[in-house]
RNA sequence: GCGCCGAUAGCUCAAUUGGCAGAGCAUUUGACUCUUAAUCAACAGGUUCCGGGUUCAAGUCCCGGUCGGCGCACCA
């Protein structure tokens, strides 16, 4: 059966529900409408057919007579799902259901699998997420969800515009990956004969932007880690990364609680959102607090980057964590903090001056050199943004990496190599800087109040069926 | 990668101690001029995730595998 190839449609289900609101029972306005969507219900009823309607902005019912409706039988005879397009007279039924009164209908695409139970819909997390076109009409909450987060993206882009903020797009594919710790994918370019690597931040490119004089750039993309899959983690997740040149890290801090409690301001109308049962307010200003301090606090014992390494790595052990021969201080710290304190940061809070050792692209502390002026900003016990005072001085930056390599070579696969073009870049000038990094997918979990990844990633990564 | 749990009709789910594989919705057929998950009647629908094994007999027990959920590890 051939389907029509476009159709004239000027009415949106919403729009109707609104318009005629006040409609009484019964009563008929005389205007004609075309409207179009997918059938998600039909009951008939000998000589009438009613059917409920869906297109993007809502429902509204299809009312069908033998009488009025160009070939009825083949309109009650319309499967669940079938798209149609509707011309007809806007009513309100006896029983109050404003309706279309179908004069004329076209099928504009059969459906040839149905969208689930007409009750339960679809559950089975495997179809949902393999199949997100069905999962999008069987339930509402993925609908929403996916709404929230294009929201979050739009919301970020606006307020980074309107910061005067430049958006700009780096490489994806890489000869070496840096810019963060973490394992990449690799692939590989024919025509070159080249190994890459699929990025795994965009950190490095934007700063040679700024030493290009663009002072204030952001990037708004996808960034890939080969690492494991959990309900935090997806290998290719979205991420803002975003530079000002003559900022430090307070500037940067004050940036980013305004611009996420404005997000939740622009999707959600309010700062006080609740997140998996329990209440949490995003509203600025957030708390500060140092690494070593919450460190301290969580084992009830005063530790520091100076406390000797030997005693950090028995506090560790203590608690069950086995520490690595490669490991500093520094790294010892942020263990300590992450094992003891990390998960029971509710409300947002930058925890600041991270070790020298962890930040190999952060500018050091101009108090404690063994510290960086950094912060990460924890929300719902995990790790929301990340952002820092840019090291600029190359000769520091070649030593940063040096060790690095160093940690490589000691096989830790997540160390970063050294980039000899980035180092060239900052020894043109970096500007003092600051950056900052804010996973998109997290921040749409606390929009959407989801505590899986996957349910606000419109097709999640899965593994591919074998037989 | 490791541990625990799950997979039965297109969808949502049952199936007692190992004893004939079922229901609702969807599909098909029929009735019905105001329905709202319409209702009523009838028909049809199965590689019980895949592959082995134990047993007179396996959806159920055992072994291996696939995919998913949760936790751990890794990480953001």
């Amino acid at each position: 059966m051939s389907t029509p190839y476009r159709f004239d449609h000027n009415a949106f289900a919403k729009t109707l529900q609104t318009t005629y609101a006040n409609l009484a029972d019964g009563e008929e306005t005389g205007a004609v409408v075309k409207v179009a969507g997918r059938v998600m219900l039909m009951r008939t009823q000998g000589k009438l057919a009613f059917a409920t309607m869906r297109d993007s902005s809502g429902e509204i019912q299809l009312f069908a007579l033998e009488a009025v409706t160009e070939n009825f039988a083949g309109f009650a005879d319309l499967h669940l799902g079938d798209w149609v397009g509707i011309t007809g007279e806007v009513v309100r039924t006896k029983r109050g259901e404003l309706s279309v009164k179908v004069a004329k209908w076209e099928r504009l695409a059969e459906a040839l699998h149905n969208f689930g139970d007409k009750w339960a819909g679809i559950t089975d997390h495997d179809l949902r997420y393999r199949h997100r076109e069905a999962d999008l009409w069987a339930n509402e909450r993925t609908r929403t969800n996916l709404q929230r987060r294009s929201q979050v993206v739009r919301s970020v882009r606006e307020r980074c515009w309107a910061a005067d903020f430049v958006e700009v797009e780096t490489p994806m594919l890489n000869a070496i990956a840096t810019g963060a710790s973490a394992r990449p994918f690799t692939t590989h370019h024919n025509a070159l004969d080249s190994d890459f690597f699929l990025r795994i931040a965009p950190e490095l490119w934007l700063k040679r932007l700024v030493v290009g004089g663009f002072e204030r750039v952001f990037e708004l993309g996808r960034v890939f880690r080969n690492e494991g899959v959990s309900p935090r983690h997806n290998p290719e997740f979205t991420m803002l990364e975003l530079y000002a040149a003559y900022w430090n890290v307070d500037d940067m801090m004050a940036f980013t609680e305004e611009l996420v409690a404005g997000v939740a301001m622009d999707v959600l109308g309010t700062t006080e959102i609740e997140y998996q049962g329990r209440p949490l307010s995003l509203a600025a200003p957030w708390k500060r607090r140092t690494m070593a301090e919450l460190a301290s606090e969580a084992i009830g014992e005063e530790v520091s980057v100076h406390t000797p390494r030997e005693h950090l790595a028995k506090l560790l052990e203590g608690r069950g964590v086995s520490v690595h021969a490669s490991w500093g201080a520094g790294r010892c710290l942020s263990e300590l903090f992450e094992d003891a304190a990390e998960a029971d940061l509710w409300e947002p809070i930058f925890v600041t001056e991270h070790p020298v050792e962890i930040s190999p692209l952060a500018r050091r502390h101009q108090v404690d050199p063994e510290l960086t002026e950094r912060f990460e900003s924890y929300c719902a016990g995990r790790e929301l943004s990340n952002g820092f005072t840019e090291l600029n001085d190359p000769v520091d930056q070649r030593s940063r990496f040096e060790e690095q390599a160093r940690l490589a070579a000691a096989g830790d696969d997540e160390a970063m190599s050294i980039d000899e073009d980035y180092i060239k870049a900052l020894e043109w000038g970096l500007p003092p800087t600051a950056g900052l990094g804010v996973g998109i997918d997290r921040l749409s979990m606390l929009i959407a109040d989801e505590a899986n990844i996957k349910e606000v990633i419109a097709f999640p990564t899965l593994k591919p069926i074998r037989d």
